[in-house]
RNA sequence: UGACCAAUGGUGUAAUGGUAGCACUGCAGUUUUUGGUACUGCCUGUCUAGGUUCGAAUCCUGGUUGGUCAACCA
């Protein structure tokens, strides 16, 4: 695990607005001048590149500031909760690089949190509501009127601690009661609408097990855990603002350690969606491979697709902290892992769509080897000896009979280099019946050959090649983009995101490699020259190794065709 | 027809009353045995109307636009 990471780019000197709070607060000596954050994930789904930038916050402003940054799990909710979720996210906190101070459950605090709730009572701030939840919702009112106080509103302290203390023991049917929070039902936020505290739940906890039937509610739970804690700054996604006079309320109300619960805007990025509950529908309807599919933006997904750990944290630090809704650019992700890759994988030679070079005048027995660089970034990587012969594959889009005067590469009467070989030129193509090109025919001039004297002659274009009777074959998985507007939410009536879902976001090949791989471990990056970042999958076998596509290389020609 | 929050190039983010900067994207060029990388240059911005001030992206007021809130979800 990576745990000591400088500042991956330059040190930036201006703060974001949570770090401008932050050292206000020290500056003033609040919280002892300590910073505790936490990142509270619920277990009900796959961590995504959104949580990143949450878990990139809170451990990037704990460890700025010499703080501390909890793991708590928000297993308030039973039914959606399960322990597959928090191995699953466990397992991605690590490998983003992050160590967290210390794990705890929300859980963890249901004795105390029973506790407070009894005290609310005692001080007439909460009662027990015999209301049907439809009863319940409707009295709320709309935001723009006023509710309606509940008929049970003002029962007296013994009946309403009575009440709770049946309901705790089982007394009651889930949905029969809940316990609410006696606050303003004319307030203009929805919130304080004596919000429920406590739901009846018969069901089994992931942690608890059936010791409670009863089960606090997200506002009653999570400022409260923070207090227990000594989270000083308790960072969460602008959703959440309207819950804060609440969160307020019971710090307050309690009288215990009052943490500042601080929002920021969540990510968007455009071209894929970043709800758990689309991510969840994609996956149950089959729509992916799974929570880990490479088109997924869960960190599993990216992980599988050839991410680095690097390149997500730059990725959350370029991309800034506010409270402005908004959409990054795919391309600005595909940049940080281009920039990470560049510098870490070693390179290889791969064709994906073939055709057959013949070189009439090289001896056709000849087999040489050729010195070809690992990594033309990093020295220390070294060379590898590749085996050169006669016929050799090639890209079929490095040829063109009829070539426009921008394109570079082989074409009837043209040289190119052969990278880390010959210089060689196209004498003639070998086409079927139907016209189709069949090979290309070129002579080489043996005088060419990398490091001798005439290999500095100019040539246009270097192309990438793989001798024929020495290439292996992989499978490689190319992935476009899973939705083909850049907003997939955008849908027109009666249609659902699904109906933006990119029918071709996965191509299936076939390609030749080079002969020896250094590395065949899963999630090992190399980039195949001149097409783009590619990983070892896990699908792979001895016998057949397996690629998915990280990025593709920047491509200009590409682009002016 | 309520409350709260936000508004800076195509996108994101700085400037904390004093020269509107950085990154990505796009475009043009230099270098290159990857049409990659690196490097250089260019395009494009303070939502609007007032006010305060010597001076406003920044402070105030109104408007406009966008977001959030009406689960016994988190």
């Amino acid at each position: 695990m990576e745990t000591n990471h400088k500042s991956e780019k330059t040190e930036k000197t201006s703060l974001n607005f949570i770090e401008a709070i932050i050292e206000e607060d020290l500056k003033k000596g609040k919280n002892a001048s300590k910073v505790h954050t936490r990142f509270p994930p619920e277990p009900n789904g796959y961590l995504h590149i959104g949580h990143a930038k949450s878990i990139c916050l809170n451990f990037g402003i704990a460890k700025k500031y010499q703080g501390k940054t909890n793991l708590r799990f928000d297993d308030t909710n039973p039914i959606k909760e399960d322990v597959e979720y928090v191995e699953s996210i466990k397992e991605d906190i690590r490998w983003l690089g992050f160590d967290w101070h210390a794990e705890y459950y929300a859980s963890d605090y249901f004795e105390q949190l029973y506790a407070w709730a009894i005290q609310l009572i005692e001080a007439g701030k909460a009662y027990v509501d015999d209301s049907t939840q439809e009863e319940i919702s409707k009295n709320r009112g709309v935001p723009t009127s006023p509710g309606k106080e509940s008929p049970y509103r003002n029962r007296s302290v013994q009946e309403n601690l009575n009440l709770f203390r049946r309901m705790r023991a089982g007394e009651f049917s889930d949905g029969s009661r809940v316990l609410r929070a006696k606050i303003d039902m004319a307030s203009p936020n929805m919130h304080m609408r004596d919000p429920v505290m406590y739901r009846i739940l018969h069901a089994s906890h992931h942690r608890t097990g059936n010791d409670w039937c009863i089960y606090p509610m997200y506002d009653y739970a999570h400022g409260q855990s923070d207090s227990i804690e000594g989270i000083t700054h308790s960072i969460c996604t602008l959703e959440f603002e309207v819950h804060r006079p609440l969160y307020d309320w019971f710090c307050e109300n309690l009288q215990i350690h009052h943490p500042q619960q601080i929002e920021f805007a969540r990510l968007n990025i455009n071209y894929t969606v970043m709800s758990k509950r689309k991510l969840l529908q994609l996956v149950q309807e089959k729509h992916v491979m799974g929570w880990d599919d490479p088109r997924m933006p869960t960190l599993c997904g990216l992980r599988r697709r050839g991410y680095t750990p690097a390149s997500i944290r730059n990725f959350a630090e370029i991309i800034g902290v506010a409270k402005r809704e908004n959409v990054i650019d795919f391309s600005l992700l595909e940049y940080c892992v281009r920039e990470d890759l560049n510098k870490k994988a070693w390179r290889t030679m791969a064709v994906l769509d073939p055709i057959k070079l013949i070189i009439d005048n090289y001896p056709s027995e000849k087999i040489e080897y050729v010195q070809a660089i690992n990594n033309p970034e990093d020295p220390q990587a070294g060379s590898r000896a590749l085996p050169f012969s006669r016929e050799l594959w090639i890209e079929r889009s490095d040829f063109m009979e009829d070539a426009p005067k921008n394109f570079f590469r082989l074409t009837p009467g043209r040289e190119v280099r052969l990278k880390y070989a010959y210089i060689v030129k196209c004498e003639s193509v070998d086409k079927d019946d139907k016209g189709n090109i069949k090979a290309i025919h070129c002579s080489y001039d043996p005088e060419t050959r990398s490091g001798m004297p005439e290999s500095n002659r100019k040539v246009k274009a270097t192309i990438h090649w793989l001798s024929a009777q020495h290439a292996k074959t992989a499978e490689v998985r190319l992935f476009d983009r899973l939705f083909c507007v850049a907003d997939p939410d955008e849908v027109t009536e009666g249609k659902s995101f699904l109906d933006n879902l990119n029918p071709n976001s996965l191509q299936i090949i076939k390609a030749y490699t080079e002969p020896e791989f250094p590395k065949t471990e899963v999630f090992t990056n190399y980039q195949f020259e001149r097409i783009g970042y590619f990983c070892i999958d896990k699908d792979s076998t001895d016998s057949k190794l397996v690629f998915n596509q990280t990025v593709a290389l920047k491509d200009t020609w590409a682009k002016q065709k």
